[in-house]
DNA sequence: CTGTTAGCGCCTTCAG
DNA sequence: CTGAAGGCGCTAACAG
């Protein structure tokens, strides 16, 4: 293996002079960075990053943690990984499995140094036990969270269910389906706040909250089509959850499936398959923002973050759109 | 920050020993050993990877080469990830875009010492350009290739595509339709060869080869209505193809849409939500195997690789399965 | 502008 | 069984 002190040797100068010109940094004259350069090809030399990272005692990695499935969330992590990258950083991906234990593990790596920033996709631990971590590196996730020690690029929740319900009062709807994520998460309690506005303003509503991620779809559909009077049209949390929900409710009753619209969250490829109205919460910005948080952290500097912007993926399945209850939303196609 | 030496310090022992304990390597005396196990709390010390790692010159860390889009690879990556976990490896996840000359910046990764093995989901440059680079750090793909020095837990395509067909000609099928992807992989040139040796034996078949990965689905289907007579049955290399082809198809003519069977490949949850009978490819063993020949050569033992088990999904777009032409298969639902 | 020097934290001979 | 000493490759004061 050749290190920078091959690199003199055959240059004829320091091991300090070749590192100058390695790094950059200092003045070097440009006849011997010519030099060293040429010396550099010539015995071809590699810079060992390990090396490196040991006397700058940094990483230049970020961890990134997921809890179980990445099935749809591929474009958010493949988003980070290259605004990550744009800026010369890694990403580690690690899978905590909800699991508390494993994921505190994850914090610990900051600790010792083996990751300079890190991502929570989901969090295991409550806050109050990842915050801390947080004196060690800066820490993301994409939880809303309200601390002021860790950053969500979150999308508050009652605003998209806010202006949802207000487009559907327009359109005369008196009676409105809702699946709901049973997680404890602000989003859905944002959700319910704005639900339960509406309510006091007269909305009748049909609530069915998933208990876990498996089979969630399904038993929505069922438990909707034991209702007397069932609502006409459904807003579901997730892409995924609404795919399940139309196809069970097209197995067990065609004729109510048919008349039922639904309008779901995350413009995936599933609801472009399905034909489903989707919300499109703009993850790209969203990732390109937890990324630009950690960066910022960790260089003392303050690059400006994006504005997200939501756009409604109009599709067969939801068709009647009020464009002026949607201010800040872009309608597509 | 901590180190051994402050351990040392207030265990009254030295570093040495300190670093014996820690490393569980050579003789250290019960006593002793509890001492510095005691100061290792006292102080509140935290190992230092990046020093140890410097110093052992490795890095227990995998890279991972994803091209573009990693929508539907969700499962593979998290079954790598999490295999890699149990053998104490991490994984880092780089972007190529299919970008030749980003892709060489990931394999000179191997030779900086910033990452001890490579796995290459789709490579961009040729596999002669990638092959010298082993010799740095062991190199796997998921692409099928013909090499000693680059490992693919790839499955032959032909198999698939023979056995779909012995079962397709059992039912009386004298006329099947294909949609193939145009990437120059060996997968497609196996396919080709199956196909080819049916069409030998009297099989009429429609051909249509995707050019790109957009519009793929879409433009199948346009060209499929076209036909004169149409094949009752077409096997298309993808879920995410094969849906797209049928939702195509039934914008664009309902009757043809209900007369036409589809077999697919991938068994994700675009099949099961679109009811597409699909080939489960057994991405957990693959993503297995990849791992664990990484892990076979940069720690020279050689852990026996899983079978890779077949299995097919069947839903409602095909169902004529005749179980005595899989062999190999598990048939499920 | 360049060379000398002194570590970073850890592990591993080599003596004792 | 334990301690002393050296060095991995690189960078950053500090002199010159």
């Amino acid at each position: 293996m050749t290190t920078i002190f091959d690199v003199a040797k055959k240059a004829g100068v320091s091991k300090s002079t070749v590192s100058r010109v390695l790094t950059n940094k200092g003045y070097v004259n440009k006849k011997t960075r010519q030099k060293v350069e040429k010396a550099i090809s010539e015995v071809g030399y590699i810079p060992n990053y390990l090396a490196r990272n040991f006397r700058n005692s940094q990483t230049r990695t970020i961890g990134f943690i997921i809890n179980g499935s990445i099935k749809l969330l591929g474009e958010f992590i493949e988003k980070f990984i290259k605004v990550a990258e744009s800026f010369a950083y890694e990403v580690v991906i690690y899978s905590s499995d909800s699991d508390p234990v494993k994921e505190k593990q994850y914090l610990d790596l900051l600790k010792y140094k083996q990751i300079d920033g890190l991502f929570i996709l989901t969090r295991a631990n409550d806050w109050q036990v990842i915050e801390p971590y947080s004196k060690y590196g800066p820490i993301a996730t994409w939880h809303r969270v309200e601390s002021t020690k860790i950053y969500s690029a979150y999308v508050d929740h009652y605003y998209i269910y806010a202006a949802i319900l207000q487009n559907l009062r327009k359109n005369g709807h008196k009676y409105v389906g809702f699946v709901l994520n049973s997680a404890r998460s602000q989003n859905m309690l944002s959700a319910n706040d704005a639900i339960k506005k509406q309510e006091a303003m007269g909305l009748k509503t049909w609530k069915y909250i998933c208990a876990t991620q498996e089979n969630y779809g399904e038993s929505s559909a069922q438990s909707f089509l034991k209702l007397s009077e069932k609502p006409k049209v459904v807003f579901i949390y997730a892409d995924y959850v609404a795919g399940m929900f139309m196809k069970k409710l097209r197995e067990l009753d065609e004729t109510v499936a048919n008349q039922t619209q639904v309008i779901s969250l995350d413009n995936s490829i599933i609801s472009e398959l399905l034909d489903i109205t989707s919300i499109d919460l703009d993850i790209d910005t969203q990732a390109y923002n937890e990324f630009v948080y950690i960066y910022n952290n960790l260089n003392a500097v303050s690059l400006p973050l994006k504005k997200i912007r939501l756009k409604l993926a109009v599709r067969k399945s939801f068709t009647q759109i009020d464009p002026e209850c949607f201010p800040e939303y872009r309608i597509i196609k």
